[in-house]
DNA sequence: GCAGTTTTGTGCGAATAGTCAACAAAGTAT
DNA sequence: ATACTTTGTTGACTATTCGCACAAAACTGC
């Protein structure tokens, strides 16, 4: 065993990335598929998969397994750990009854933003968002403002690591233009995203930052395309967006 | 070791249980703190948490261990894999928008229900609910929904699993008078709780059905007090989530 | 019905993790 | 300053788990 492997407990990590394969696309899974999608053993698939139904992570039916909502234990242990949800939300609902608008707020992780809170106001987005809901950095408003938050070595790693898809015909893929973007970001500490992700929908994102300055989350604004031009956005939002920003700085740490 | 608990793997149940004793009020936790709040040794505890940091799943700044967002990939992968959540969604943005008051679906896990789906309308409860957030299963609508459709035995078993705090002076606690309570909502198929969970809030639940009629999940209206008495509830809100219910039923499964 | 294919379950040796105890380091109280 | 507590780390020994190979079972297509 390696050197700074020595405390590393394979079966843990193994246990988790089982957890991992189960998505919306295969929510119910033989030994073989989770096998085969972790690259594990089938023994040892098996023994982590029984495990979690021992534990009640996990359903079994003689054939095919299931996760539980106890799994959700988990995501939410965490996401109770984060003062940030708490102290955002009253400003958010606040925020968006203001504007008449969506706004959400959310962290990185990896390639994907995540949101941490959120105050719906009507809806624009097909997709459902709710706080633990992903998507990709590279392509939304809050992802950029966060991207550009970091340094360009850590940029170019992140977006190494997933795909760049295409979400409309609007979308930014090119890696050299979103390096640009960022900058741009950087310089006038907001992002707008204008049907990059969805069509029919426009973004307007900046960056949340600690007492001490840190790039801590993004908050943003979403409309429908058919109610506000992109650059009518900057005046009708922002002012009031970074009110917010203003305030929870004072909060935060 | 054991007949049936040979294929348990210990390294993955410890490692869970080490992520769980992670809460709101122990965000940043030592070693010794995690070993002693999950009653494994020291040297173990550590094997777990620098396991979840090299995994990513926490952060270590050398002294303290803290979760990252990357767990909330784990809470999930569980909510994504439940066709529940997205067939209901736009079903309750329907029937809050039109009652003009915020409403609920969630599920049962243990003695807690989990909230799975969320349409805000305006805000009554003190605590953000948000899909994965939690509540005891004995004083709200939905739980004691939810707990009525389960067999007598099984209610007993749940209800020992946990305490039954007086959350509000009307609160009911005593396990006799809750199982005549579910017997009641068993017969007439909705529960009303009158600021049992927080004062100045009412809420109405139903249950909601598969094509089988199995229960399934639980779905509420919430009110604050002050704008609807308790039995003009049922004139105003159920006819209409009856309605949802019958055509979730066509829908699930 | 039967052979081929896929999937699941089970020993066994090799490798790994868990326990315990000792030790070192840091903080606390006396 | 010294003794005492608490905490993090390491090493040795034991027990358990991993992954391979094989056996059994289920599912295919003829």
């Amino acid at each position: 065993m390696s050197l700074q492997e020595r405390d590393i407990m394979g079966g843990l990590a193994k246990g988790l990335s089982v957890i991992e394969t189960f998505t919306a696309e295969r929510p119910r899974q033989s030994i073989s598929e989770v096998s085969a999608a972790c690259g594990l053993d089938r023994a040892t698939a098996r023994r982590c998969l029984l495990t979690l139904a021992h534990l009640g992570y996990a359903d079994y039916d003689g054939k095919f397994f299931t996760l539980t909502p106890r799994v959700l234990r988990l995501g939410t242990a965490c996401l109770a750990t984060m003062p940030l949800p708490q102290l955002v939300q009253p400003l958010l609902d606040r925020l968006s009854e203001q504007l008449g608008e969506s706004s959400s707020v959310s962290i990185l992780d990896g390639a994907d933003i995540v949101y941490v809170a959120r105050a719906a106001q009507r809806k624009v987005m097909s997709i459902g968002l709710m706080p633990g809901s992903r998507l990709p950095a590279y392509c939304t408003s809050m992802g950029r403002v966060l991207l550009a938050g970091l340094p360009e070595a850590a940029v170019g790693e992140r977006l190494s690591l997933a795909p760049l898809p295409a979400r409309t015909s609007r979308t930014l893929t090119d890696p050299k233009a979103l390096i640009a973007e960022f900058a741009r970001v950087r310089l006038q500490g907001y992002a707008i995203v204008d049907q990059e992700v969805e069509l029919g929908l426009r973004s307007i994102a900046v960056p949340l930052y600690n007492s001490r300055g840190q790039t801590v989350a993004a908050m943003n604004v979403g409309v429908a395309a058919s109610r506000t031009e992109a650059d009518e956005m900057i005046r009708l939002y922002l002012p009031a967006m970074i009110g917010v920003q203003a305030e929870l700085r004072k909060l935060m740490r």
